[in-house]
DNA sequence: CCATAAGCGAGACGGTACGTCACGTCTTTGG
DNA sequence: CCAAAGACGTGACGTACCGTCTCGCTTATGG
C-alpha cells in the first residue's frame, strides 16, 4: 500500500478505494478465500485490475485493510474494574470473533495464508489483532503497576491459545466456558 | 485416497505411491507450501501427473498422507507416572513439532490451508494430531479413572492452545515456559 | 495386422476381432472420425486395449479393414455391354458410395487422414479402391483390347476426379450428372 | 476470428498475429500438420497460448487464414484471350499448387481435415478456393455471354477434379497432360 | 497330463496436449 | 497522472488419450 500523499496529477479514487475495500469484504463471505482473485475483485468493484495492484499487492493486504477496523471494534471490551467479569466478557467477545463474525472469518484466513506465505506472516506480525486487544483487557484490570511484558505475554497466551485452538481445530465453539478460560488467564498474572 | 483392494489389472506401483510422499516432502521444505504445486510434485517424483490425481486429490491430502505418521511419533512422549514431568516433556515436543520440525511445518501449513478449504478441515478433524496426542498425555497422568471428555478438552486446549498461538503468531517459541503451561493444564484437570 | 499362423499359444480370438471391427464401424457413425479413438474403440469393443495394439497399429487401419470389403462390393457394377451405360451405372455407385454411405464415409475419413499421414497414405495407396473399380468399369467396356495404361489412368482420373471434388468440397451430390461425367471419361479413352 | 474493431483497451498485437501466422506455416514444413499442436504454435511464435486461443478456435483456422492468401495467389493466371491456353496454365499452376506448394500443402492438410470436422468444412465451404480460381478462368474465356453456373460448375468439376484426385491419391502429379484436362473441361462449357 | 506359450480383459504407468483460468504487466482511450 | 478496459506472456489447473507395462486368467500345442 503507497502512503505518500499524490502532488500532481489525478488524485487517487477514493470511490475506487473503497469499492475495493467492499468487494473484498463480500467476497470473503460469498466465495471465500481461495476462490477469491485480484481479477474477481476488481471485477466486483467495477475497478480495473491495474488500479486494485497499484494500491494493493496482494489479496491478503486488501482484506487485512478491509478487516481490521472492524476486528479491533469487534475485540474491545468495557473496562468496568472488575478483571474477572472483564476478561470473561473479552474471551465471549473473542468466540464470537473467531466463529461467527465475518471480520473473524477474514482474521482466520489471513492466519491460515501467513502459515504458507512470509509476507502475510510479517503483515499479520506488524499489528497483532489478537495479542494487543487481549493485553489491553489484562493490564486494565490489573490497576496501576502493570505486570511485566513476560508475565502479560504468558497471560495472554492462556487467555487467547485455548479459545484459539478451538475454533481453528474446527470444534464447537459453544462448548467453551469463558469464564474458566479468563480465570486461568489472570491467574498467570500473580 | 482410495484404499479398497483392486483385484484385476495391474496393481498400484509402491514405488510410485512412495517417491510421492517423498517428493512433497522435499518441496514442502525447498520451496514452501503456497509454490507447491500437483505439476511441481508429480515431476519430482519422476511420476505421471494423472498418477498423482489417480490416488489424491490435492497437494493437501498427499502433505497430511506424508507427514502424519512423522507428526505422531514426535508428539510421543514416554509415560514416566510423574505427571508433570510427562506434560512438560510433551509441551516441549509441542514446541519442537510446530517451530522446528518438517512434519510441523506440513501440519502447520494443512492447519493453515484448512482455514480456506472445507476439505482440508475435514482432513484435519479426522484425525486431531494435536488433541490426540495430549488427551493421551494428560489421560496416561491420571491412573485408574480417567477424567470426563469434557474437563479432558478443557485441559487440552489449556495445553496446546498456548503454543498454538504463539507459534501460529510468529513468536520466538524458545520464550515459551514448558512447566507452567503443563501445570496450568493439570489443574484444569481437578 | 500380423497375418502369419501362429502355432503355439492361445489363438487369436476371432470374436475380439470382429468386436473391434464392429466398434469401429459404429463409432465413425456415432461420432465421427476426429473423436473416434483407441481407448474408446476397446472399451465399445469389449476389449482391453493391448489386444486392439497387438492386430493394429492406428484407427486408421483397423477402419480400412473394417470398410474396404463393404467398398468393393458398393463400387461393383454388372457388365451388360453397354460401356456408356455401365459407366454411368458406376458413377452412380460412386456417388452414393461417397456422399451417402458409411463405407464411404470411412473412406473419406482415411483419404482425409491420408492428407496429414504419410503411413494412412501408403495403407491407401496400397489399394486403390476407388481407380481400380474404375478402371475395372472402363476397360470392360472396351472388349479384348484394352486400352494403354496411361490412357486408362487419364480416363479413370475424368470419371473419378469430378465426382471427388464436388463431394469433398462439400457440394450436393444430387446436382453431379452422371451420364455426361460417364460420357467425358469414356471419350478420353479414344 | 473476431473482426470487430476494439475501440478501448490495449488493441491487438500485430506482431503476435504474423507471428502467429508464420509459425504454422513453418511448423506445417517441419512436422507435418497431424504434429502441429496448439501448443507448439504458442511456443514457436513466442506467444503465451491464451492469445492463440483468444482469436483462433483450431490449428485449421489459422493454417486457413496463414495460407488462403498464397493459395489465391498461386492459382491466378493471366488472361490472354485465348481460352485453351489460359486454362492449360491454369491447370499447370493448379497442379503446381496440390502437388509441390507449401500452401498447397496447408490446402490438402484443411481438406483431409474437413473430411472429419465439419468445422474445418465450412470454413473450406465459405471460400472456395479451388472452385473459385478455376471458375474465373473458364468464364474469363468464353467472353461476353457467361455460362449458366450449372455448366460453369461442371467444366469447373472437370477441370479440378482429375487433377485433385491424382494428387489425393499420392500419384505422380509428372504423368497429368494439363492440355487434355484443359480440353475436356472446355468441352464441357458448350 | 502337465509344461510352455501366447492371447485375453483390466487397469495402472510415465507422458503430453487439451482448453481454461489467474497471474502481474503493458498499452490504449478518456477524464 | 489516474482510471477503465482489455490484450499480452507465463504457467498451473484437472482431464483425456497416448502407447506400454503388469496382473490373473484362459486356451491352445506338444513333450
Amino acid at each position: 500500500m503507497r502512503t505518500e500523499t499524490a502532488r500532481v496529477g489525478r488524485p487517487r479514487s477514493e470511490q475506487a478505494r473503497s469499492a475495493v475495500l467492499h468487494a473484498v469484504d463480500d467476497l470473503l463471505v460469498e466465495v471465500g478465500y481461495a476462490a477469491m482473485t485480484m481479477k474477481g475483485i476488481a471485477e466486483r468493484a467495477g475497478v480495473g485490475r491495474q488500479t486494485v495492484y497499484r494500491w494493493w499487492s496482494t489479496k491478503a493486504e486488501i482484506l487485512f485493510e478491509a478487516s481490521v477496523i472492524d476486528a479491533r471494534q469487534e475485540l474491545a471490551v468495557p473496562v468496568t474494574g472488575d478483571a474477572l467479569h472483564d476478561t470473561t466478557a473479552y474471551v465471549d467477545a473473542l468466540i464470537a470473533f473467531l466463529s461467527r463474525s465475518d471480520a473473524g472469518a477474514a482474521y482466520r484466513a489471513l492466519l491460515g495464508e501467513a502459515q504458507h506465505d512470509r509476507a502475510v506472516a510479517e503483515l499479520l506480525a506488524g499489528t497483532d489483532v489478537l495479542g494487543d486487544s487481549a493485553r489491553a483487557v489484562l493490564a486494565a484490570g490489573r490497576g496501576d503497576e502493570g505486570p511485566s511484558a513476560d508475565v502479560l505475554d504468558r497471560a495472554t497466551a492462556a487467555l487467547v491459545g485455548p479459545v484459539l485452538y478451538w475454533v481453528l481445530s474446527g470444534r464447537d465453539a459453544n462448548r467453551l466456558d469463558a469464564r474458566r478460560i479468563a480465570g486461568a488467564s489472570l491467574r498467570e498474572l500473580d
